[in-house]
DNA sequence: GCTAATCATCTGGTATTACCAGTTTTTACA
DNA sequence: TGTAAAAACTGGTAATACCAGATGATTAGC
């Protein structure tokens, strides 16, 4: 229960926290009183109250005197992609509906880049080219080459200078880096899904760097797309594989 | 000091907020210890901890045992939007960059909604547009048709059935709604803007309702331009006006 | 039997005191 | 002058007592 290096009121905190966040404690339900938590969990009152005004300053949890403390109706940002993220982890057709979004954003993001690119733009654009097609043709790490590949996107978004237009995609985009949902990661692993992810790339460096806003929205359109697409490839396979997988079942029933 | 209703902790943590965001305490600068703070500010050393614990749970400072508390270096979000916020108030081109962002959403938005319909989705919309279309027939308050117009969007957004969309265009337009910055709020003012929103939403409406995905596209595109040329025109206008008072100051210096 | 008032118990809120554990500063000694 | 130890500082924990608001149970009056 209590961690060898972080003080009580954090690991209380953190369970609770647990607790609602896994859906043990519902939003609105009635979190135990601090005597109650205080005698359960073996430690003194004060921990517990410390421990609650983290969650309550967190906006997770809500207190009132003579009443009690309860999980909040609405449940806020742990960080400022949380509300992102919940709609990421709730949804089913999360990934598409995100690239969706992201098949908008970065296209405009490649046409204003190249329409507006500095030298400075230029300098980045290229580092973070150079770094991802370094990384490419070596030995496979996927957490990098993720990493690379949000860093090049990220580098054409701030040449928009539209500091919204950045935000927003980081946002977005962040998302998949982040995910526990490793489709979209895996296509590192496949050799032609691997060297169309690094021919496209290419591409939008090119018309960017050539100053092609047009060419550049293109090709960063065709670069969502055929994600899209090779993950649509994947499921369907994996789809045939599940449904294999049934009939062996039933099979060995009979 | 002391509010006559909330608890003490929670007004101390408000004033060590208010210390930290309007710069008084910067980022990485260490706070009072807590027998300090509990001494000056005449509360017991526990309602401090319980102040400093909803601090950090909002993440705005770090607390570390036998170093002190310290105000965060990266200030993260009082709200969800906290970033978008911040990029608001220090970019003095803003609305614009947030106008041309919104244009592209708003755009795929409606475009979406067209094509995406459904009858629920439907009676929504039409709700929100007669809200609106009743409002601004009316007597003008500013907040109420702001809010309306904003119920309209976002009504259209959520006929997306795309989480994301429907979240990043209510993230960025209630920048707008809640912004200091009422140049966009002043356009319901003037009689030739009102009208000319009017029959813009009255377009984007009738687009979707019939279900035509690029006309929906197409006047919500063109809404969002005519919001920027209104602003760039008001601008000039102001612009103008500073001008000719400049002029009166010079000339009566003679 | 029903309603209102009172009381008991529960809840969070505050204060005091004592002590512990980690960090920093000061002092003493070689 | 440098190093080690002591003192002072920091946050962390626990216990105790009491206060203020909220809720539920009981009692009294009609």
């Amino acid at each position: 229960m209590i961690s060898a290096n972080d003080p009580f009121y954090q690991d209380v905190a953190r369970q609770l926290e647990a607790l609602i966040l896994d859906r043990t404690l519902l939003p609105g339900s009635k979190i135990p009183s601090e005597r109650q938590l205080a005698q359960r969990l073996s430690v003194s009152r004060p921990v517990v109250r410390e421990a609650l005004k983290e969650l309550r300053g967190r906006g997770i949890i809500e207190t009132q005197r003579g009443r009690g403390s309860f999980v909040s109706e609405m449940l806020p940002a742990a960080s400022d992609q949380s509300p992102l993220r919940h709609l990421f982890r709730d949804h089913s057709r999360a990934v598409y509906d995100l690239l969706e979004v992201r098949e908008l954003l970065e296209g405009q993001s490649a046409f204003y880049a190249a329409l507006r690119l500095t030298p400075a733009d230029r300098y980045r654009i290229s580092k973070a080219y150079e770094a991802m097609d370094h990384s490419t043709s070596g030995e496979i790490d996927v957490n990098i080459e993720a990493k690379l590949d949000h860093n090049f996107h990220q580098a054409i978004s701030e040449a928009t200078h539209n500091p919204f237009l950045a935000y927003t995609l980081r946002s977005l985009s962040q998302l998949l880096l982040d995910s526990v949902i490793t489709s979209v990661n895996n296509l590192y692993h496949r050799p032609e899904q691997r060297m169309m992810l690094s021919a496209q790339h290419h591409s939008i460096f090119v018309a960017i760097m050539d100053q092609k806003p047009d060419e550049a929205r293109a090709a960063a359109v065709l670069h969502i797309q055929e994600i899209r697409k090779s993950l649509q490839a994947i499921e369907m396979e994996n789809q045939r594989l599940e449904r294999a997988g049934k009939w062996e079942l039933i099979r060995e029933k009979q």
